[in-house]
DNA sequence: GGAATCTAGTTTGACGGCAAACTAAAGTCA
DNA sequence: TGACTTTAGTTTGCCGTCAAACTAGATTCC
């Protein structure tokens, strides 16, 4: 049965994508970053002020993870962390100039992957997986 | 832009399946073992005698990750290991009796989780889904 | 206003995963 | 036969990930 199948297609799938995005970073020359650390990136390229929650909920990591990719960030100066002054326990995340920097570098990547995807996919075709992704996901936890 | 969030969709999708596999691991009682365990039983559910590098071939994943699992499964008893007498360096992995009892209950976690995955889908969206993302994958390294 | 509760983040420990270095057993070939 | 190469598997070291325990700052409410 062919449909049996469906559960090791997507993790390959997902492996797939992980193995261009770390081939892609490596070729940027970019290194000591992973893929997770790009979701965050990519957050904080749209909006210069985020809390951990936040950034926790928006990469969709728990809150200790995040913890340990922003912690990997700051330590490479890609991003900064500043506790409000308004509430104590919350701390906001921004990049640094040197993160602002990898911009366009991020959105060739980004561009990059979505173009190797999708090859070869007609418009509707396209529309049609992530419908039926998004009707996968709908059923799982 | 809809199509842009495929990787993520995907990369959810399949943290989704983690979630209810390990959910399902837990319901059912089997503690310590995780998804990438199944699919290494699975595999010797159906090849009673298997080396460690058709298991990674198998299971796709790097060798040194199957030693571990192995290791785990080895621990656990639910499988046992044999070095081949005509070549010392290869290694047979084969169920034990405690693997072979997870049999039933491992079809019926794939079986359930088959059936969670395809609800309120029609026959032909099955089909495209797989066709679609089979072409993805065929795009990815 | 103080105790109880809630909330934001960090720490700790365990695990799956990979790559590179390593071991040891076959195989190759002069 | 003996050096070289190839192959199977393990070891080591690092990383992303999560859950649970923990810290400390807000909030609630009597």
């Amino acid at each position: 049965m062919e449909t049996k199948s469906i559960a090791a297609l997507i993790s390959d799938t997902r492996a797939g994508i992980n193995r261009h995005l770390l081939q892609e970073l490596k070729r940027l020359g970019i290194e000591g970053l992973a893929p997770s650390h790009g979701a965050i990136l990519h957050h904080l390229f749209n909006n210069d002020q985020v809390t951990m929650k936040d950034l926790a909920k928006a990469v969709r990591r728990d809150k200790s993870t995040v913890t340990a990719l922003v912690g990997k960030l700051v330590a490479n100066g890609y991003v900064e962390k500043a506790s409000s002054t308004q509430d104590q326990r919350t701390v906001f995340v921004k990049l640094s100039p040197k993160g602002q920097a990898l911009k366009p570098v991020f959105q060739e990547v980004s561009r990059n992957l979505i173009e190797r995807i999708w090859r070869g996919f007609e418009e509707t075709e396209q529309q049609e997986l992530i419908r039926l992704l998004r009707k996968v996901r709908g059923n799982l936890p």
